[in-house]
DNA sequence: TTGCAACTTGGAATCATTCCAACTGATTAG
DNA sequence: CTAATCAGTTGGAATGATTCCAAGTTGCAA
């Protein structure tokens, strides 16, 4: 069962919104909600899944509305890897993502200051980029919980 | 017009392809030929019509089973950005990819082996990666061509 | 010459995502 | 108070890249 926003994380959500002009509803809050309780990176049809425990009546349209609302106002990351169904990560710290091969998850890894710089350093002049977006695929032999923040 | 593979090329195809257990056929022909011949990371439909341009009888099943076979053998990559149709790149070097916001061009960012290896030393133990993607997304100031391999 | 196995083909099916038109609810203007 | 407006929501239809499938080809082997 997902748990109601905490004052701390529903100000931030509204504070977000309203920089973007956009307002608070209660099914942004609700999918605010499941992003943030469990940060496993989920599916927008996970999403969907958990958001319903709370709010039955929500349609898959308005997911998918809430979620580019919240990329959009920078609240949330998109995570794509190859075709798969894009999934979306809360954690706005720079960081890289591993995909693990036999499970389909995704892990968190944290990007030092300067391994980013050492790969900002690799665009030739002429070159400027916003975005970086690093992904390993491979094995975890962790055997349960991902490391993430 | 896309000429016929030369012979180191087709030699290179065709030793790929018997390490895989597959066969040499017109239509792979044709489509490696497309991939060498112009490497700008064409999409599967941009292949399509262009090898149709010598072999106008190809359909676009034989286009997707092919380029599968490629990949398989390691003879090309998949490039992927966010759920844009897949672009397939030739260049088997280890090396990130640009992609111009402005054209949705793709060019090839040759990756140091230092970088590489400040990298992959950001993993936590446990996780063990064969392949890394490195991407990024800006404007390019280039007026023209790429500057790939 | 027959059989097999890999490959090719066109069209149908799949599936994530986007689009759309109708509905809802809150806020504002008269 | 009503009406008009407007953002947001909804369900279902449309889209589009990709995959699937069953029927043809082809070349080689028995």
């Amino acid at each position: 069962m997902i748990q109601n926003l905490n004052e701390h994380d529903r100000e931030k959500l509204m504070a977000s919104l309203n920089k973007g002009g956009q307002k608070l509803t209660p099914q942004r809050e609700a999918v605010f909600s499941v992003l943030i309780s469990k940060r496993d990176h989920p599916t927008v049809d996970e999403v969907f899944q958990r958001a319903r425990e709370t709010m039955p009546g929500m349609s898959l349209a308005t997911v998918y509305n809430c979620l580019e609302t919240f990329v959009a106002c920078g609240l949330v990351r998109q995570v794509n890897h190859e075709r798969e169904p894009t999934r979306y990560c809360p954690n706005l710290a720079p960081h890289a993502h591993f995909r693990d091969q036999a499970t389909g998850r995704v892990h968190d890894i944290e990007l030092p200051p300067e391994v980013l710089n050492s790969l900002r350093s690799i665009l030739p002049p002429g070159f400027n980029s916003e975005v970086i977006e690093i992904s390993f695929h491979g094995q975890a032999s962790t055997t349960e919980q991902p490391p993430h923040a």
